[in-house]
DNA sequence: TTTTTCGTACAGTTTATACTGTACAAATTT
DNA sequence: AAATTTGTACAGTATAAACTGTACGAAAAA
């Protein structure tokens, strides 16, 4: 009754909370993974992972790996614990945000390198003037600037 | 050559342009068809669009609407022509920044509400405390706070 | 050393997404 | 009215992503 209560809380967590990680870019099963490691105060097994998601562990694997990856979970060590043992880190805004801000800013600044190449190649090669390519050039300088202004609200979010 | 330089141009452009227009929610053929009518001057019609991305009509429909939908286009009457046509709309920030930092706050307050219910029921039901119980709601808490901060991130990314 | 246990590589399967072709209603032209 | 054209609904196909099960090396336990 006591365990099944709380299981059935933690499920409704996990749903919902498992939304709003997916939009910082992570598949289903990573998002929810991540909200029940993060609901377990202790570090869980793989097994346990497994268990509680009922997925297979090879998913618990891959995905908890990708959590370590993207800086989500840690792995911790404990003392007569064979088993690796994983582990949410608990500031959530900290782990999330940044990164996520980080991620548009680099690309953007990608993006805006390959269009600048592009430009100085229309300039340099003396390509055959016309009405078409007029248009495109001056559209081109528009998306840069639209990639600058991405770039530059990013770049202000991060100054809190 | 002239229609050929072009082309070379313009799908170099549309490579890199649609690359940041799919991280804002897009599929990557929505993408590549904003890119591609934003390059162009004049609006097209379905046809057009299939036969300059080799695709089918019934994606360019699909696809268009969809970019109807988000505002990023639109559709454009012309005497004595039976076609529909389509074109982009030109102020690039504002058609994508507000509508993406507006999907973010809407999201991130729809699964605060859901949050909030379920801490509220918590509250009220009057469940059986035990350890895990506790740290359960702390957690919650603590989910809670980070989607605030979230929602408050985004939304001061407005004010500019 | 032998046996067991753990994590993951890899191949295969399932499920979801993207895309196409046919068909047809609505509108236009003949 | 008949014939043509246009946009899209729908069903089916192809492609990609998510997930599983088996197998195996590495490490620990017996």
């Amino acid at each position: 009754m006591n365990e099944q209560q709380n299981e059935n809380i933690t499920n409704k967590i996990i749903l919902e909370f498992g939304k709003t990680i997916e939009m910082f870019d992570l598949t289903p099963l990573e998002a929810r993974l991540f909200a029940f490691l993060y609901l377990n105060e202790k570090a869980l097994t793989l097994d346990e992972m497994s268990e509680a998601l009922g997925k297979s562990k090879t998913s618990m694997s891959t995905s908890v790996r990708s959590l370590v990856d993207f800086n989500l979970v840690t792995r911790v060590w404990k003392k007569g614990v064979r088993k690796d043992l994983y582990q949410a880190n608990f500031q959530l805004f900290k782990s999330f945000m940044p990164t996520y801000i980080n991620k548009w800013i680099d690309a953007t600044n990608h993006q805006l390198g390959s269009l600048e190449e592009i430009k100085g190649k229309l300039k340099q090669d003396n390509y055959e003037d016309n009405k078409e390519l007029t248009i495109i050039k001056k559209r081109l300088n528009k998306i840069i600037d639209f990639h600058l202004e991405v770039e530059k609200s990013f770049r202000d979010m991060k100054k809190d």
